[in-house]
Order: structure tokens, then C-alpha cells, then sequence
DNA sequence: TTTCTATGTATAGGCTTTCTAGGTATGAGA
DNA sequence: TCTCATACCTAGAAAGCCTATACATAGAAA
């Protein structure tokens, strides 16, 4: 998995992201992110689980169990919280990427004016 | 600071990056970093520092002492391996943000494929 | 003169997040 | 039966940044 360090903090949003097209169980998602994002982010599962839990527990998902063909599933969905959340980090990832391409793209072209 | 969590595995970059126009202080840093990026990005010292010292330790920037009015400053500038450094961050960047707006997009343009 | 502010460096301790590494379990195919 | 893919989980470690604090000088304000 490339981009191990870049990817700190940004977790959540891309969590929330994938899951705002529809309900997913975890594993699905860690496939749903590593095809949408072209196959750079391929999560392990001890990254995912716990961000799953992490979001659940802020209410920003709610999960539900099933079983499909004797496997148990734990399907997760955005809360009305977590679509609010998800707005709020978009912006926030914006304001972000816009700064910090602001200060690596230096002096080729106008930066802060 | 807004930012807190998402600066995270970005700090290098950003910090080479300023440094690429030229030998700062690590105060002096700070500031260009915050007006670079349009006062988005105000670095606590305790962020920044120890940030310099382990650019320094890889190699990546060196340190040299002076006195200026009675102040002593320690001013960094890029090595050689700082400058290939910045270039393969720069590009670990572009690639990263690519791939996050793919995800975050998601539905209103086409991602993945 | 004392105090406040800005400049300038530094570190210890803590928090959060992610990764490593391991575990459990089912179904399908070889 | 063994292995692989699917599907879940967690403990412990590592990493990186922040909070808080400390020290020191210069200049301005009181």
C-alpha cells in the first residue's frame, strides 16, 4: 500500500465517501475504495475495521448484521450525521488541497495573493 | 489550526517545499508556510521543530548556526537528497490527491474507470 | 524599571490514527 | 483435505503531531 503516511487523516472522509452511494459491509468497502481510487488505496483490514467502529461509535454510520450464505455481514450505512459530516470534510479537504498546493507549487505560479 | 488531523504524513512536503526557495529558520518557517498557504496552515513550534529535526537526521535539510542581534538561529537548506526528495513527494502528492478526488467525486464524474 | 510582546529555539508527555500481526469462521474448488 | 477467497475482529506497536512548558533576547509600553 502506497501513501501509508498521506492517508492519516483522511481516512474518514474517504470512508464516508464510498459509503454515500449506498450501504456497504466493511470488506466491500475496502474494495469499493481500492477500485475507485484506481488501486492506490488498498487498505488492510486491521485499518478499516477499527475506522468502521470508530465512525459508528461518532454515529456518523450505523451498522446492521446479517447472513448471507452462512456468512455474517455487517452492513453499514450513512446516518443523517454522517451525510452532514461528510459535506463538512469535502470542504475541508478542498480548503486543504487547495493550501497545500499553494505552498508545493512555490514560485511557478501566484501563491498566496 | 484548522487542519489538525489532515496535516499529518504532509508536514515534509510542505516544509521541504518552502525551504526549496531558500535557507530559512525554522520561526521563518513557520510564518512562510502560513502565508503561503493563505494563513491556512500556523504550525505550533512544537509541530514544526522536531519536524526539522527529522528532516535533519534523514539528511534531507542541513542546519547551520548564527547570532542575529543578539538571537541565535539555526538556518536549514535543502541537501542534495532533500531536493530528489521533494521531487518524489511532490509527485506522491499529485498522485495522492488524484486518487482522493476520485474517491470523493465518486457519482458526478467518472472515477475509476 | 518592570512588564509585555515578539522573536527564536527546544523538549517531554500525551493523544489519535494507522499498521502489523495474529486470530476465528464459512464456502468453494482442487 | 487443503487451500483460497471471503468476512469479521482485536491487541500492541509505531508514527506523527499537539499541548504545555521552558529558556533567552530585544524592543516597546507602562
Amino acid at each position: 500500500m502506497r501513501h501509508k503516511q498521506q492517508i492519516r487523516g483522511h481516512l474518514d472522509l474517504l470512508t464516508l465517501s464510498v459509503l454515500a452511494d449506498g450501504p456497504l459491509h466493511g470488506y466491500a468497502v475496502i474494495e469499493r475504495l481500492r477500485a475507485r481510487s484506481g488501486e492506490v488505496f488498498d487498505l488492510p483490514e486491521g485499518s478499516m475495521y477499527p475506522a468502521l467502529h470508530r465512525l459508528e461509535r461518532s454515529d456518523l454510520i450505523t451498522a446492521e448484521w446479517s447472513s448471507v450464505q452462512g456468512r455474517r455481514r455487517k452492513t453499514y450505512r450513512l446516518t443523517d450525521r454522517g451525510r452532514r459530516a461528510l459535506s463538512a470534510q469535502r470542504r475541508d479537504w478542498e480548503e486543504f488541497a487547495t493550501a497545500v498546493r499553494s505552498v508545493v507549487g512555490g514560485a511557478p505560479w501566484p501563491a498566496t495573493n
